[in-house]
Parts: C-alpha cells; sequence; structure tokens
DNA sequence: ACTGAAAGGCAGCCGTT
DNA sequence: AACGGCTGCCTTTCAGT
C-alpha cells in the first residue's frame, strides 16, 4: 500500500473546498479542467484519508448569544507525561473548550473558550480547571472583539 | 421589518449543520420532526441574515504542511482610535492571518498564524509585524501541538 | 486514471391549507 | 408557517477507453 500523496488537482479541490465545502462538482471540474467522476473519487480519497476532516457550517457566535471569549493560558505544577496527558484527556472531553495547544514557553497550554457571559467564564474556570490538582497558574485573556477568524490555510 | 430571531426549530438546525454542514435537508426534516420545505425556507433565512456565515471543508493542517502554530501577542505604542484601525484593518488584508483578536489587560491582539516553517513565521513577523511603526512588543507563543481544536458551539 | 452516459436522489419552487 | 407534489440539477455508479 504506497502512501497517498494529494497531487496539484487534489491540492486545487482542497483550495476550493475550503472556502465553499458544498461547491457543486460540476463546478469544480470546470474550474480544475476535468470531468465529474475523477473529482468525485478524489473527494472520496481525501476524505478517507483525512486530509478533509469534516465539512461545517460556519455560525456567527456573537449573534447567537457567544459573546465572551477568553483565552486561558495555563501552567501544570509538573511536566509529567502522565500528568500533561490527563490534563489533556480533560480539555477533550470539555465541550466549553473550543480549542488546546500545547505551548512551549511561559505557559504550559492554552485553551480557546466562547462563553455567553464573563459570569459563565468564572464558573467554568472555578470549577473544571483551578479545580485540578495538577493546574498551576492560571492567566486569563479576555478578547474584547474578534477581529478576524477564517479556515482557510494560505499555504496550499 | 421585525427583527428575525432564530426559534427553537432554527436553533436545532444550526446544531446539526455545525456538525455536518451537508447533512441532506431530507435528514434534517426528519430530525426535526418537520417536511423539507420548512427546512429549506428556514436555512436560506439563517443564511440571508447571517447566522450561517459559511459551510467550509475543514482541512488537517498537519497532514498539508502547516505544521507551525504561533500566536504572538502584540501591544500598539499608542491606543489612538486610528491607529488600532490602521493594524486592524492590516490584519484583516494579511493571509497569513487565520485569527485575529482585539483583547483586553496585558496585549491589546493576539493572532493566530499557521506556516509550514518557522523560518516562515519569522520572516512573517520581520517583514509584516514589527515593520509597523505603530507595533511596539511582541511575544510569540509557539505551540507544540494541537491538543483539540473544533468549530460547534456548545451553548445553543 | 479519465471520459461519457444513464439512473437515482435531492434541492428549489409551485399552489394549497 | 408548513405541507405535498413537481421540475430540474446534482451526485453517484457503470461501462468503455
Amino acid at each position: 500500500m504506497e502512501p497517498f500523496k494529494p497531487d496539484q488537482t487534489d491540492i486545487g479541490i482542497l483550495r476550493l473546498l475550503q472556502e465553499d465545502g458544498k461547491m457543486p462538482y460540476k463546478e469544480l471540474a470546470e474550474k480544475l479542467g476535468k470531468s465529474i467522476n475523477p473529482i468525485n473519487e478524489r473527494i472520496k480519497r481525501l476524505k478517507a484519508e483525512g486530509y478533509i476532516s469534516a465539512t461545517v457550517a460556519l455560525l456567527d457566535l456573537q449573534k447567537l448569544g457567544g459573546t465572551f471569549i477568553a483565552f486561558p493560558h495555563i501552567n501544570l505544577t509538573n511536566h509529567l507525561e502522565s500528568t500533561m496527558s490527563l490534563f489533556m484527556a480533560k480539555m477533550v472531553e470539555y465541550p466549553e473548550v473550543m480549542e488546546c495547544y500545547h505551548l512551549t514557553g511561559h505557559y504550559d497550554f492554552m485553551l480557546k473558550v466562547v462563553m455567553p457571559s464573563m459570569a459563565h467564564y468564572n464558573t467554568f474556570l472555578k470549577e473544571k480547571i483551578t479545580i485540578l490538582p495538577y493546574v498551576g497558574n492560571v492567566q486569563s485573556f479576555l478578547a474584547l472583539s474578534e477581529v478576524k477568524r477564517k479556515m482557510t490555510y494560505p499555504y496550499l
């Protein structure tokens, strides 16, 4: 089983689909100079191989009550492999945690959480983050506004 | 013109579409106990009113060369309205900037950038960020790994 | 691996309640 | 605002190159 590597046509498909995930295969075929069938097959393969992880609707959270965005920066009290795994498993489990990154430097982890209010956030921090025995310092960076947010990776 | 507010059926549609943006309207109709037509009309309205901003394919950037993720935290040298606007316009313009947030506290702005390598990042910082005359201190937080990233807002 | 055509399914629009 | 039926387009599959 030779490992699958996307060629230029595949990259073209990915470029277009990350801007419009519902673009008709007919239109993709025209823009890429192929017929519908290879487009269909390539997309199927790109999904199967995990290059396309999902197709989702992006919502305007501001309009839907998600007015409070915070980026807690977190330090653990130790850096054992087992402690890190425990923490990461918790973050994956918590639905409030939209994103979690393992960092270098001053902080070990950074989260992104979106909530209806600061009150929700305080409760979240108290009951789900600082309560964890291996969590040390937590510094909360709060967002006044979301200036930009896009999903399209420009280096494809 | 009374302002449009999504009801429970609309919320149900949004919940489902933010997990699978290509779910057939037939399936949405069944899960929500309605027929296809109202689903179609509601989705059209939700898009027109901006509750659904786009439907996009989520790509596995790790597999596609986007291995370097950084979160530069930026301070401006002054906080005039005109300076802030100028900076934000630049961030919106730069394709490398995936996200940009206006913060409270120690830093004025935080960006998210995804790039093929640290070399790209250094070039980006030098030529597009620190070169701006109104940019003061920049602290780069680098991601070792992306532990979690999802698009579904849990408070719908 | 791509082409072309054919079949099934779904979205979009109608009139109606 | 939602229903049911109709039309047209899109996705999917199959046979052929």
